[in-house]
This record gives C-alpha cells, structure tokens and sequence, in this order.
DNA sequence: TATTTTAGAAACCAAATGGTTGCATTATAT
DNA sequence: ATATAATGCAACCATTTGGTTTCTAAAATA
C-alpha cells in the first residue's frame, strides 16, 4: 500500500485520468471533483492521495478547503520513457515513406 | 479479465514496461525473454497475453517457437494523450523564464 | 515412432486495487 | 457555544492482478 508510487501505475486508471484532466486548468477542491463522478467522495479522496504521493498533484489548503492542481512536470517522465520508442515509431514511419515513394515510381 | 485491455494498464506494470524494451528492436521468443527475469516463463507468457490484447506487441509463429516483437506505433496513444498537457508544462517552463528575466534586469 | 522442446491454458493463491460506510477533525457560520 | 461543512482515515469487501504449479498440444529431433 505505501509501496512507493510511480506515475505509470498512477496514470493507469480512468478515474485517475480524468482527476488529471479536470484539474489540469484549475485547481479544485475533492468535494468539487467528485461532482463529477458517481462514486463517493471518499473514493476521489483516495485517488488524490495516489496522486499527490506520486508527486503529480499538489495540495494547497485554503481555510477548511483543499485545492488540488496538477503538477505537470511529472508527466515528463511518462514524456521521456516514451523517447525511446519515438524514435522507433517514426523510423517505421519512415520506412513506410520510403515504400510508398518506391510505389509511385514503379507505377510510372 | 477479459475486459478491453487499454495502453495504460498494459504499461503500468514494471516487468511489462522491461518485455517492451527488450523486444523493442529485436523480436524475442517467449523463453528468451524469460530468460531475462527471474520469473517463470508461464509468467512471462501472461505479460505477453496482455501486451497482445491491447495490441502493443505483434507475434510471429516460427515452427514451434513464436517471436514476439513491439507494435510501437501502439504508443502513440500515450503520446497524444500527454500532448494536451505537454502545453502545460512548457507554459510554465515559459513562465519561469519571464521570471528569471525579469530577476536579472532588477540585479542590474 | 518416441522423445524433447516450445508454448499456452487451467486451477489455484496471496496481495493489491478500487470501492463502500462510518467516524474523527478542523474551520466556518449561526 | 453549537451546528454545519469539508476533508481524511479506518475497517471492511469484492474483484483484479501477478505469480505459481500442473497439464496439454504441437512441432522438431533422435
């Protein structure tokens, strides 16, 4: 349960995903997210503490209210472990261009 | 169990993120990719399950062995995704430039 | 043909996950 | 001072997850 969070099992749940999405812009407080969704308050509760241990939202306390924001900078590690792969990606893309370009000459 | 597997899910998971870059360049058997954890093979086959449903990784019988290798082009469903948030955090890479522009005129 | 190799499927298990309800705490409002 | 609102925590629960071991099937080899 304490087990030290990363931010590929964090991002892994839809719920999750869409706390991220909601907060992205503006911070909000649990009580407001969880208008959102039909479960309770408490689950969105338990959602924000899996991402805040995972450093990808921040709390700021405003009197007895909590603001939740997101802190986008974490997702740069979900960003750089796909770099590698990009680059494979667009290498396919490339090859595929390079058929394509041998297609058309060929069809002449 | 048999629910639609998502990208997210099937990366979340560390041995799964490792099988992905082991067979990233060059397509791997089962047993030689368990080879490479300390985990049965009847694990690693699992792994190889998921990372199939959700189609990041393509197979190719071989007689009796089968090659596993990466779909990477499957990721660009991470990368799209982080792209809404990717603005976010360059703005306020920008912002922090205004910032530290802004302190060195006022040390002058 | 008999044996070995490669791999997936099935049955099982402990731990983790995502949810619930109820309770405690703190700050605001009456 | 008391009541209400906002939140987190604890205990509990069903389901999912990641692993194991055992068994089966199919292809290659002796």
């Amino acid at each position: 349960m304490e087990s030290r969070r990363d931010v590929f099992q964090a991002i892994a749940d839809p719920t999750r995903r869409a706390i991220i999405a909601l907060i992205a812009l503006n911070a909000m407080t649990p009580n407001a997210i969880a208008e959102n969704f039909d479960t309770s308050r408490q689950a969105i509760s338990k959602h924000l503490r899996i991402l805040t241990e995972c450093e990808l939202v921040k709390q700021e306390q405003q009197g007895r209210e909590i603001y939740y924001s997101l802190e986008a900078d974490k997702l740069k590690e979900v960003d750089q472990w796909l770099e590698q792969y990009r680059k494979i990606w667009e290498m396919k893309f490339n090859q595929l261009d390079d058929v394509l370009s041998k297609l058309k000459k060929s069809k002449k």
